[in-house]
DNA sequence: TTTGCAGACTTAGTATTTCTATCCCTCCGC
DNA sequence: GCGGAGGGATAGAAATACTAAGTCTGCAAA
């Protein structure tokens, strides 16, 4: 049987906004700008002729079908990402790619991130560089660097340093400062300021 | 939580062929060539890093995770339908648009399909034409004509008229004889042949 | 053995969709 | 009244999807 289905974007647009009330925020979780998920949430409802957000002038509500919607696609969402990881576990945005800049480079071992397992299991490369761009862009996943700023809609989580050392700063998008792949490398990420100083 | 998903497009392409175990087949049933289908499904292979089928000279096997993942991604657009025409019942291709040529036309009353309940909650529309291509293009969901051929991988079904008169052709993709709106249109056109003779 | 056919693969170009940047609007808080 | 937040609209740029055409392989028929 032909399905005949809005399209995935469309759909990825409208459960984000749909989470957050807000196209704006959605916008930086998709890494998109918020013209463009106001364009896809738009032709969802016009391919379906159904309004599923109440705009109002600093956010959005769901309609009682966006109410009724929202779980659903959220589900699918969920069953697709667990039958693509079944038979693509290793593959499939479980592996962090970090950002480094040069500064927080030379304090890492050589050898980073594969001295300790638990690295190995959340991290799948690095790339030296210092723009945060590449967050946006879902080039890296995360950006450590030692200075700098303002990171807008990302997230920025502090590495305190002792009182002689450098702060680092762990940049990330939003909703992803607190799964277990930023903490294993904000962890490990500790231990190197603490031995740097 | 952002979601790293493959594209709705290259899964749509996936699951089609899956089923019929042939790019040339599932093309038909997209409405696309069967060369757009090989590219979708090598997109996903690739971004996934998974083979999902073996390419036989005649068509297709699935990889032991290509059986895995097909009934998984079937149940997912099961699922996304469900809840999609939960919300949005009569908008979304439960109702046909139906292809009628010249000949046809002028056999059917001019309220039609409107003259009885059962066709009018089948039919949505109705236009002009004897252009097969428009139900490969989805522009149609069938094709009502006195003659022509071949149809190719279309599924031709033939009402049959008394003696003096003139077989119908009832054209669609495969997969969509059985359906009820088909059966119903079937079932109203046999009254128009017999009528007509 | 040779030939023809079916169907998957590849490629370059075309068509369509998605995204961006920019401006506009409304509302709200100061 | 002004500034800021955030949604809306638009035109153009960028990315994706599709097509047409040619290539390749395997199989069946002559």
């Amino acid at each position: 049987m032909t399905y005949r289905l809005p399209s995935l974007n469309t759909l990825r647009a409208f459960e984000a906004a749909g989470r957050h009330l807000s196209f704006k925020t959605a916008a930086s979780e998709l890494g998109v700008t918020a013209g463009a998920v106001s364009q896809q949430v738009r032709k969802l409802e016009d391919s379906l002729g159904v309004a599923l957000f109440r705009r109002l002038p600093h956010g959005l509500l769901l309609t009682d079908k966006g109410e009724t919607y929202l779980p659903a696609i959220t589900a699918v969402f969920d069953d697709l990402t667990e039958a693509t990881e079944a038979i693509a576990p290793k593959i499939n945005s479980k592996k962090f790619r970090v950002g480094v800049c040069a500064s927080v480079k030379r304090m890492l071992p050589v050898t980073w991130p594969n001295h300790v397992d638990t690295l190995r299991n959340h991290v799948r490369d690095w790339v030296e560089t210092n723009d945060t761009e590449m967050i946006r862009k879902d080039e890296i996943d995360c950006l450590v660097r030692s200075r700098g700023g303002p990171y807008g809609e990302l997230t920025l989580i502090i590495i305190p340093a002792p009182p002689a050392g450098q702060d680092l700063h762990f940049v990330c998008k939003p909703g992803l400062a607190d799964c277990r792949q930023s903490k294993a490398i904000l962890q490990d990420l500790m231990q190197h300021v603490a031995r740097a100083s």
